[in-house]
DNA sequence: TGTCACATTAGATATAATCTAAATCGCTCA
DNA sequence: TGAGCGATTTAGATTATATCTAATGTGACA
């Protein structure tokens, strides 16, 4: 991914690009997993510059606020977060928490009369299960 | 409903009936909202017998792996959980993390081959946006 | 009645995320 | 260029949420 290409699309969601922001925003397009904030701490900080990890945290919220980066909670885990590329669905294995992407489909809106008053923004498709690691333990042990 | 009807439940799915499980889970079966554990610990507390932090988390525990109890993650937010009585959708508000139910209707399933060795259990569909009470202060605040 | 697996408990501990207040950065404009 | 100043970063403290530990209790059943 190109650094300039980063760079304006930070702009163009009114965040400043400085040097941690664009970090954790380019380690989150280049990465193919979902990790946590913990992880993005550690990673970022691989290499310069530094990323404190309450800036790494802040960022994130930044991040996930303009619309840049999906957050998704794991019941009982540490969120996870992934850059928002192209759209898809996510499979959140039961066993080992492990987010993992699932090619997009279009999901029917509920009626409009079921919603009332409340404001939609979007429609998220969650499936449930055992991942390709842990199905296989699933009948043994 | 019936106190007979819930021990019947309990035991149908191998959880022995204990006055803090069976409060528990009869809290949660006449519950219209989405109470987090500290709620669930505080209104089962209200009256007797009593039953402790611990044993509210084990027994939620517990409930969901049995299959009764279906637990909500809500980004940055304590999870919430609700009876699993007739299948429904879930709307979580954007700004303050509230979890209401939507009318179900049926979910597509993605194409076998999309979900390789992995075993699905089941499909979430999660809507987001603002509240009945949210989506006012939107505009102005 | 005795046994034993399951269940409960208080409190400690672990984990995840946020807050605080001080320092620093990096636009903007004179 | 270089104030001025709001945005950003930072270390560390703090909060919030959830789990663990080890001692104790409970009840089904032999
Ligand atoms: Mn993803
Ligand atoms: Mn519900
Ligand atoms: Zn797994
Ligand atoms: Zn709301």
């Amino acid at each position: 991914m190109d650094a300039e290409t980063i760079k304006r699309t930070l702009d163009g969601s009114g965040l400043r690009c400085t040097p941690q922001r664009y970090a954790v925003m380019a380690f989150l397009m280049e990465c193919k997993r979902h990790p946590t904030a913990a992880e993005i701490f550690e990673s970022v900080n691989r290499m310069d510059p530094r990323c404190s990890r309450a800036t790494t945290y802040n960022n994130l919220r930044d991040l996930v606020q303009a619309g840049l980066v999906r957050e998704v909670a794991v019941e009982g885990r540490a969120a996870r977060f992934d850059a928002k590329g192209m759209r898809h669905h996510h499979f959140i294995c039961d066993r080992c928490g492990n987010v993992e992407d699932i090619g997009w489909y279009n999901v029917p809106r509920p009626a409009s009369g079921s919603l009332g008053k409340r404001v939609l923004r979007e429609c998220e498709l969650i499936f449930r299960g055992l991942c390709t690691k842990c199905a296989p333990r699933h009948a043994s042990g």
